[in-house]
DNA sequence: GCCGCCGTTGACACGATGTCAACGGCGAGA
DNA sequence: TCTCGCCGTTGACATCGTGTCAACGGCGGC
């Protein structure tokens, strides 16, 4: 009896991870605003009707993607964060990274984008909530980084709090990222390219924090 | 004749701002996704399919918006590079006066954060385009502002280009305002207050850029 | 005084979301 | 083994919002 409950269990993760997959390959295709609930349910081969089974309405699938997105993110940061000794060089590390995963997984970084757009923290109970924590996870990694560069003199002292420090960090290269993935023709108009430009801003944001 | 057809034009125009005027009201007042057409056309005393004769559709209308928004936001930055005299400075206050037009009309800088979230620059004949234009008057202030802080040696030489530079700058801005506009109780969780955080991540940008 | 243009509107078609009652298969208990 | 009931699953429905269209009516032009 516990077997059979364990596998419908089971069962049923697989069948909800199953959506999820099938939602983000139409995220990616198509962008969020464009997939319906129709596509993700054909594209998952089932009803309409058991998505919402699963998830409580669109959005709460999307912070389903957004948690798995955060997830993700969290991992790289700590890896890139094992790969670098001095401080300064672990939060410029981790800046590239954020970066990078977004040209990578370009449908994460829009729920990142469409999560910071939006309002509300609720509780922990919903994907949204888990998103938010999930996020947070991946912020203090940057805020363990910025620690070390303070104790190892390369990150400047009288910067302050290094949540605060982080926070800064994390808003500004969120906006180059932002300018960078939807804007590149614009900055191509003026003149730049997006690559150049990406490490032109991490230049001039590692130049506010360091030492000396 | 002519006196007819200018009376018409003229009335034209002044319903197509009521229209606008009701839009920016229930804007500000529920957020744009919860704004229907018809909400707009009842509080502008007319029928939906009217609305759609002076606009070509919601986006349509939400880009007549911002070019109001662009506008205002570049005519605050002239008003504001005039009050200060060293470069560094006018650019700082640049930077501050984009984040107060933010807190004072967060509908319009809701619609700059829905701009610079998607993609496509079409041609300048549309209101999308026309807002684009007008979001470039607006950072040719600040680069302007940049050329004479290089000029006055407020702002350090081998920063690069002005355009990059104000791009960049405008990038960071733009994402710590984001932050600070809807993720003030996140904030607040995470034991920093919002004009705090903002002023310490102006400091923060003008450390990045100043000379010495 | 009649015609025609244009501003204006009600009604329609379409598509998407979220809900619900009902069906059917599979395990549990007699 | 037979039956009951749970639960996964679904088709159909109600609702709402968008964008379009044909038709109406008043006002200026001929």
């Amino acid at each position: 009896m516990s077997y059979i409950a364990e596998r419908r269990s089971e069962e049923k993760e697989r069948r909800r991870a199953e959506i999820v997959d099938a939602a983000e390959r139409l995220y990616l295709e198509k962008g969020w605003d464009a997939v319906t609930m129709d596509q993700v349910a054909k594209s998952a081969r089932l009803s309409r009707a058991l998505v919402y089974v699963y998830f409580a309405d669109k959005s709460d699938l999307l912070f389903a993607i957004g948690l798995r997105a955060m997830q993700l993110l969290k991992q790289r940061f700590e890896e890139t964060f094992a790969r670098h000794a001095r401080g300064i060089d672990k939060v410029e590390a981790i800046g590239r990274a954020y970066m990078a995963w977004a040209h990578e997984f370009p449908h994460y970084f829009d729920v990142c984008a469409r999560f910071q757009a939006h309002e509300v923290r609720p509780d922990a109970g919903t994907n949204e909530g888990a998103c938010a924590l999930a996020g947070d996870d991946a912020l203090s990694v940057v805020v363990r980084a910025i620690h070390v560069g303070m104790e190892d003199g390369s990150i400047r002292r009288d910067v302050g709090d290094p949540m605060g420090l982080a926070c800064a960090l994390w808003a500004c290269t969120h906006g180059i990222t932002l300018l960078a993935m939807n804007k590149g023709k614009d900055l191509a108009h003026h003149g730049l390219a997006v690559p150049q430009f990406t490490n032109y801003s991490m230049d001039l944001l590692r130049h506010a924090m360091k030492a000396g």
